[in-house]
DNA sequence: CAAGGTATCA
């Protein structure tokens, strides 16, 4: 193609540049419209192709430039290359952006088609806009754009992100009467929004319901029931229905080993969560970062800090990067089995691993040191959130109250709890309790004064 | 030759 004697025409390059955009080669797509100018001028296709290899690397600038640089190129933009740029914003969960967008289409004189609003009502469901995701919805049936299945499943998504499951529920329910079949993936969507609100017991009766409708459940299917069973406290089913899948012919994946690794952690079960971390290679799987982290909490929860911090000294074999789960999980680990100190060295470990740590990773690590009644070290922790850019929450503060109690600090605790209101942090029932108790145990000890 | 929906870890 690229022979001198055959110049490649506008319908090879765009096919070019879309195969960058498969193979998330933003870059080389650019290049590639850069280069075809020496030929001849790119069309409409090719920015549209240009603009969704941006969008599938997650380069939502690019996108906009391009899309913004058509009318400059006298390029009147399309419906899909509008489309292409709406997703652009959606996947790096920029919603207004991509609103904007939708909302530009008419003064650029292209009519928002069903694609432009299951993209815009995507991007709103990432975000947990489900207020916004509606109201396109209904906007959608207004100006007579019937929404599809897709439409729908994006709707219940924004549903499932904001918690809202009855919504979820009953946009499902609407489908049939709206002459839409519902899928796996809107089965999926809603029972998602089902596993975060621990309601198992919905998941289950979605799953049969598609059984009924003869929808066939798929892996991801498989993976939010577990995850439901898994929030709901349900460990035995969660794994019931692992073991359920071949004969429903659906083959688990890393993520399915993840979620039913995860329902392990809740039962303290890390003989089981280690079980299926080796039963992965044979099923030709290969254990993930998150597979570790998962595994790492399920023996943090059960009282195996030794076998956590095992498993995260396994990872750089598995030639795997821990990260700030890692460390809060083996941190927390070190606190439940008492070792403040190891604790505190995963945490002073951090900065050379370039691993920065988050709020939580502090919290384990405060909370490892109440345990250890080590409440100077507690405050020094504390201390230092600022400087690391972490704002203390309701949880920092819990755990360093418990620290300044067990520590028969009471001035400490009293000074702690009068600092909250300015932080923004409102002290709860546990804040309060630690706080009485130190003062308590100050007035019985008669250190009061 | 171009555009839209589902699942896992502290």
């Amino acid at each position: 193609m690229f022979d001198r004697r055959v110049a490649p025409n506008a319908i090879s390059y765009n096919a070019a540049i879309s195969a960058m955009g498969k193979g998330s080669r933003w870059q080389l797509a650019l290049h590639l419209l850069t280069t075809m100018r020496m030929s001849e001028a790119p069309n409409v296709r090719s920015y549209s192709a240009a603009i969704s290899a941006c969008e599938k690397s997650s380069q939502w600038q690019a996108a906009l430039c391009l899309f913004g640089s058509m009318p400059g190129n006298a390029l009147m933009p399309s419906e899909v290359s509008c489309n292409a740029a709406i997703s652009a914003c959606e996947k790096a969960g920029q919603w207004q952006f991509a609103l904007g967008l939708l909302s530009s289409m008419p003064e650029l004189r292209i009519a928002p088609d069903r694609i432009s609003y299951n993209a815009a009502i995507s991007a709103c469901a990432k975000e947990g806009q489900w207020q916004v995701a509606l109201s396109l919805l209904n906007t959608m049936q207004a100006i007579i754009l019937k929404p599809d299945e897709i439409s729908y499943s994006a709707a219940i998504s924004s549903c499932d992100q904001g918690g809202q499951v009855e919504l979820a529920l009953g946009l499902l329910n609407k489908m049939i009467p709206n002459n839409l079949r519902p899928d796996a993936i809107s089965y999926s969507a809603a029972i998602s929004a089902c596993a975060k609100r621990g309601q198992w017991h919905g998941a289950l009766s979605l799953l049969r319901e598609m059984s009924e409708l003869r929808i066939e459940p798929n892996v991801v299917t498989y993976s939010a029931a577990i995850t439901a069973c898994d929030q709901g406290g349900q460990w035995q089913l969660a794994l019931d229905l692992l073991s359920l899948m071949p004969e429903a012919r659906v083959v688990p994946n890393e993520i399915t080993y993840n979620a039913a690794i995860s329902a392990c952690e809740k039962a303290s079960q890390w003989q089981l969560a280690l079980n299926l971390l080796s039963l992965m290679p044979e099923a030709r799987m290969v254990p993930n970062k998150i597979t570790y982290n998962a595994a790492i909490s399920a023996c943090e929860k059960s009282g195996e800090w030794q076998l956590a911090l095992t498993l995260m000294s396994l990872m750089p074999e598995a030639m795997l990067v821990p990260n700030e789960i890692t460390y809060s999980a083996a941190i927390s680990a070190c606190e439940k089995g008492g070792q403040w100190q190891l604790a505190l060295n995963l945490l002073s470990l951090m900065p050379e691993a370039r691993v920065v740590p988050n709020e939580i990773t502090y919290n384990a690590a405060i909370s490892a040191c109440e345990k250890g009644g080590q409440w100077q070290l507690a405050l020094t922790l504390l201390s230092m959130m600022p400087d690391a850019m972490l704002v203390p929450n309701e949880i920092t503060y819990n755990a360093a109250m418990s620290a300044f109690e067990k520590g028969g600090q009471w001035q400490l605790a009293l000074n702690l709890l009068s600092l909250m209101p300015e932080a923004g942090v409102v002290p709860n029932d546990i804040t309060f309790n630690a706080a009485i108790s130190a003062c308590e145990r100050a007035a019985a000890s008669g250190s009061w004064y």
